[in-house]
RNA sequence: GCGGCCAUAGCUCAGUUGGAUAGAGCGUCUGGCUACGAACCAGGAGGUCGCAGGUUCGAGUCCUGCUGGCCGCACCA
């Protein structure tokens, strides 16, 4: 771990800068930390003195001089120096640096996050049928945000949102009663002896195609999604049980995939708890929306639309915020103000205002709270809680159920699509007054995944395979898309022939468990290594394949650091701990002098980054960053590994510092994995 | 029309508080298993960073304009 070291630095070369330059601390420059391009110029690089130079009337390079100079002795520091170009150059002390971090005196911690309740809400898959190829990249984005976090200290709540009222449910309730001509007690009795996501999601394609070929009957439709609304009749039973059902597939789903929550927030709740009109009081009484009555919109409230605030961050100059109260004057000023719908005209409340109540909630903002109860088993044993209207069912405050919302940051993980909502929620929270909840609303955006052309024929899309687009759009309504359970089930096939051929030793269970393991990296990598405004081509063979910039290469490497330490017990009848402390007597010239030490040292510096790259990777909200950085290490660690051998080294202080060195990275990049949800296996 | 995102090697992408010679994977060509496991490694070829201005000691990165593509801007969610 890296950055107890930069804050040392930071804080000496904060005072040097003030003791000769007479440079308060709010005057400096923000002293950047990168690393130099190669080791020989050293370990760490402070490019401040280009800054300095105009300020302070010097050549760059006689300020790195001043300042190298002037700093003295520093712990961990074996010596500043200035490069002539005027970057200050730090060089380690790596024996001790790398003792230090084995001995586990270095963990993570030292960063600038806010370490205050956070709550995190992904997934949010409708709960009407299998989840797909694009939820998983929702799911596996969302979840390695939580451990981001989790790893900085930051204690986080993980919240899935489920719409159990809406159009989605409704249409496979539609399916069920109209299509199928079934009751409740055959859609049970199916739900127990079928894949029930996967019919549901034929079903659902049906439903639209039904549709399309007589719109009347969308009135049906309506019909149902209002009995679903008021939890009236046969419908409502059984878009119940359908979500219900369907939300317990999603979590076998994502437990495959190390993915699970803390809380499911139902949104039948937030109606039948009326958050909804509380919400709306509030709203009303500030004036942020108010009843429209005239034009097009007569009988709706609304709310204006900030143009301020559409234009991004809900930042706050003086000016822009304090009228936001009077917007209930007429749209007189604004030629290209806009109003959005919050309550229609007959009184039903849209999904905006369903979410503004919730965003209110997950704040404490709203004054109400729901009542919960056991919902389900966790990966690890806990209990997964789920919202309930109904204070019989609950579990009370007491039996172990913790404090649910009440957060002081919110990340919603919803696709880019939604961005315009998103802001939405800023704004109202901005618009009452919330204006700290508002800047520590955070849409985690994203975008899409699609399919590649060559997968789009491969499970028989030949239709929609465009040729003037590099991608093809999955669509859940035509039942167009990879079913997130077939596809890890060919990853986990696949991974299982690599591991059989090569492991002829293990049991078919081994086999199996070490296939998992692999097919989870591979599918999770995969869905984090791109940042997050690039659209996903997928492409199952490149999913497939465990070669190159994929989770089982790091995986890999990972195991090969392992069965070093194997080797090293087998013929030199030495563990880790005794290679550890043997570290100490053993001569230092393997990983202190020469192109080959440095290039060792360089390995061990990269793999110390780890808490550096986290931060980095939580402050610009790219998981891209960690999966990229993990990548490069394992690269790094492969190299080595060929150029530096271990067991068959015969002087005792090289082959002491480069199993260091794999101890290290060993311990490091099994971090990495865990941070994007895969373990390692012992062989693969 | 307004707003957001995207444009870097043949393909897919990194390059993140502006910094030292723009990197990686795939593909392609050459070489390496008498093994700390080749799901690997070494090396070659491959780039006017969409275009034009601007700011700066310094721009792939920041600003302005433009071009091309995608997505939003519902009394759907």
């Amino acid at each position: 771990m890296i950055l107890p070291v930069h804050a040392l630095l930071r804080q000496r070369l904060g005072d040097v800068l003030t003791s000769l330059y007479g440079l308060a601390r709010e005057a400096q420059p923000t002293l950047v930390i990168e690393v130099p391009p190669r080791r020989a110029l050293g370990d760490l690089a402070l490019p401040f003195a280009f800054e300095l130079a105009r300020a302070l009337r010097k050549a760059p390079r006689v300020i790195a001089q001043e300042v190298a100079a002037a700093v003295g002795p520093l712990e961990g520091v074996a010596r500043i120096e200035a490069a002539p170009n005027g970057y200050l150059n730090v060089f380690l002390d790596r024996a001790p640096f790398l003792r230090a971090r084995l001995a586990g005196d270095v963990g993570p911690g030292g960063g600038t996050l806010l370490r205050e309740k956070t709550i995190v809400e992904h997934t949010a898959i409708n709960p009407n049928k299998a989840a797909h190829i694009g939820h998983l990249r929702n799911s596996a984005m969302g979840d390695t945000l939580v451990r981001l976090l989790r790893f900085s200290g930051v204690p986080v709540e993980v919240q899935n949102y489920i719409d159990d009222t809406g159009v989605q449910v409704a249409d496979v309730v539609v399916g069920f009663l109209h299509i199928e001509q079934q009751s409740l007690a055959q859609v049970e009795a199916l739900a127990a002896t079928t894949r029930f996501d996967y019919h549901c999601w034929d079903l659902y394609a049906r439903v639209t195609e039904w549709y399309e070929a007589d719109k009347s009957r969308l009135a049906i439709r309506a019909a149902t999604l209002h009995a679903i609304e008021h939890g009236e009749g046969e419908a409502a039973r059984m878009g119940a049980f359908v979500a219900d059902h369907i939300v317990r597939c999603h979590l076998k789903t994502m437990a495959r995939l190390n993915i699970d929550y803390d809380l499911l927030t139902w949104e039948g709740d937030i109606l039948r708890l009326q958050f909804w009109a509380t919400a709306f009081d509030i709203l009303k009484k500030n004036g942020s929306i108010y009843l429209q009555d005239d034009g097009p919109l007569t009988g709706c409230w609304v709310m204006q639309i900030d143009d301020d605030l559409a234009h991004g961050d809900a930042r706050a100059t003086p000016a822009a915020d304090t009228p936001a109260g009077d917007a209930g004057g007429e749209a007189a000023e604004g030629e290209d103000s806009k109003e959005k719908v919050i309550v229609r005209s007959n009184g039903t409340v849209t999904y905006v205002g369903k979410d503004i109540a919730n965003q209110f909630w997950k704040f404490g903002l709203l004054g109400k709270d729901f009542h919960y109860r056991p919902f389900a088993t966790r990966i690890d044993g806990a209990t997964l809680f789920a919202s309930t209207s109904d204070a019989r069912h609950a579990t009370g405050g007491h039996d172990g159920v913790p404090h649910f919302g009440d957060a002081r940051a919110v990340y919603n993980v919803i696709d880019s699509r939604q961005s315009y909502l998103q802001r939405l929620l800023k704004q109202a929270l901005a618009a009452m007054g919330y204006r700290e909840q508002a800047d520590r609303s955070t849409h985690f955006a994203y975008e899409m995944v699609a399919l590649s052309h060559a997968t789009a024929r491969e499970f028989g899309f030949v239709a929609e395979a465009e040729s003037d687009r590099p991608f093809v759009e999955v669509s859940g309504r035509k039942g167009l898309g990879v079913k997130a359970d077939d596809l890890i089930d060919r990853l986990i096939a696949k991974a299982s022939g690599e591991v059989g051929r090569r492991n002829a030793s293990l049991t078919p269970d081994e086999v199996r468990e070490t296939a998992h393991r692999i097919a989870v990296a591979a599918l999770r990598y995969f869905m984090v290594k791109f940042s997050r405004g690039k659209i996903i081509a997928f492409d199952i063979d490149e999913a497939l394949s465990f070669e190159g910039e994929s989770g089982p290469y790091i995986q890999y490497a990972v195991v090969r650091a392992a069965n070093i330490f194997t080797k090293l017990q087998e013929r030199h009848g030495i563990d880790e701990p005794a290679l550890i402390a043997s570290l100490t007597t053993l001569p230092e010239t393997a990983i202190t002098s020469g192109t080959d030490a440095d290039d060792l040292w360089a390995i061990v510096l990269e793999a110390a980054r780890l808490d550096e790259v986290v931060e980095t990777a939580v402050r610009t909200l790219e998981p891209s960053v960690l999966a990229k950085y993990a990548f490069a290490l394992a690269q790094g660690f492969s190299a080595g590994y060929h150029r530096f051998p271990v067991v068959n080294e015969d002087d005792a202080g090289a082959r002491a510092w480069r199993a260091a060195m794999a101890a290290y990275v060993r311990r490091q990049l099994t971090s990495a994995l865990e941070l994007i949800g895969s373990d390692v296996p012992a062989r693969m």
